[in-house]
DNA sequence: GAAGCGTGGTC
DNA sequence: TGACCAAGCTT
């Protein structure tokens, strides 16, 4: 019998250990040398930290941790604090289920995180990167979380050619097969440091890499071109008109969102459908919150979300002191930073003051 | 499996 | 400037 594959495959953890312990990131939800984290500061780091990077999300982290210690403390706030504490951070969803989890977390599991990855799994807005990422780093189980840097670093390891998303599952097995039965969380957060700092997407430092000797696209030179990846498809360009209205009183109307879709549960600042042909004058207007002598602001506010750029167009009004709508928030404009707008949302309003329709 | 879902930094 | 990229999840 040849030998078994796991004897190679531990020197990965055993290479790659050492390293962490020099170099670790020290990160406000990581636990000190030696301690365990809390398990409420892993997750909503997770959680924070899909899609997003570290340097974005420290504030925000920060922020919800002072405002809400504890997850029972965040099951108890209204929903629209969250998503306002959310403002600016994107994938609104992520918001909305985090406060659905924490309620769930809260009243059903007596504020005790599940400690298994099935158990974390079944919750809202963990999937199986973060069901895996929080059952290794909080509870330090033998999990194999797959994010983008441990996908990486994975496929450079041994070479994987096959294009994402099509080789996560295999790439998922790879690095099962890698995960030590001592340490795991920390070995989970040693490859996305890695893969953050060594091993990067473009130009990988290979030269100070723990496992270059053991990498298979770093001897063939080609660790820069994996992973490979799929052809994305090109983004169409959107237009809209965004309607600004400033009461006598010094109030801006705004309006919430519905639940589901774009900006999910978001205020707005309210505006037409974002279609792919132009709007004409009479057409917006049948669009606008109320009637009112509009006028169009010189200039656009140009944003790109996940899959369309948009150009808008805004018209601004004032109204007088006693106007009332039927679906809308009147929000003080000194208070506006308090109302918690998606950031296309704050270029509208940065750019309704900037043309002086303040 | 593919599409929908934000934002900011980098090259 | 535009395309790519980042600790992905849901439907």
């Amino acid at each position: 019998m040849s030998e078994p594959a796991s004897a190679k495959l531990s020197s990965v953890a055993d290479r790659l250990l050492p390293w962490y312990d020099r170099h670790a990131r020290r990160l406000p939800w990581r636990a000190p040398p030696g301690a365990r984290a809390d398990p409420y500061h892993v997750w909503l780091s997770e959680v924070m930290l899909q899609q997003t990077t570290v340097q974005t999300v420290q504030p925000y982290f920060h922020a919800f941790l002072a405002r809400w210690p504890s997850v029972h403390e965040l099951a108890a706030a209204p929903r629209d604090d969250v998503l306002a504490a959310w403002a600016g951070l994107g994938y609104y969803a992520r918001a909305r289920n985090l406060h659905a989890c924490a309620q769930t977390v809260s009243r059903d599991h007596g504020a005790q995180f599940p400690d298994t990855e099935a158990g974390l799994r079944k919750l809202p807005g963990i999937g199986p990167y973060t069901a895996a990422a929080i059952a290794a780093i909080a509870f330090d189980r033998p999990s194999a979380p797959l994010d983008g840097n441990i996908e990486r670093v994975v496929a450079r390891l041994f070479a994987v050619q096959d294009p994402l998303p099509g080789a996560k599952e295999t790439l998922r097995a790879r690095m099962g097969d890698l995960v030590p039965h001592d340490r795991p969380g920390d070995f989970a957060q040693a490859m996305m440091d890695l893969g953050a700092g060594i091993c990067q997407p473009r130009k990988p430092r290979c030269m100070l890499c723990p496992l270059a000797e053991a990498c298979r696209a770093s001897a063939r030179g080609i660790a820069g071109d994996l992973p490979v990846k799929a052809a994305k498809k090109a983004k169409p360009t959107r237009q809209a008109v965004a309607f600004w209205t400033v009461r006598a009183d010094g109030c801006v109307l705004l309006r919430r969102r519905p639940d589901k879709g774009l900006l999910g549960g978001m205020l707005e600042v309210p505006s037409t459908d974002w279609t792919e042909a132009a709007w004409d004058a009479a057409d917006a207007r049948g669009h606008a919150p109320l009637a009112a002598g509009w006028t169009e602001l010189p200039g656009v506010v140009r944003h790109t979300f996940t899959h369309f750029h948009v150009t808008i167009t805004v018209w601004a009004a004032q109204v007088p002191a006693d106007t009332t709508v039927a679906a809308g928030e009147w929000w003080p404009f000194d208070r506006l930073s308090d109302a918690g707008l998606p950031t296309v949302m704050r270029k509208i309003a940065d750019h309704a003051v900037k043309q002086g329709a303040g």
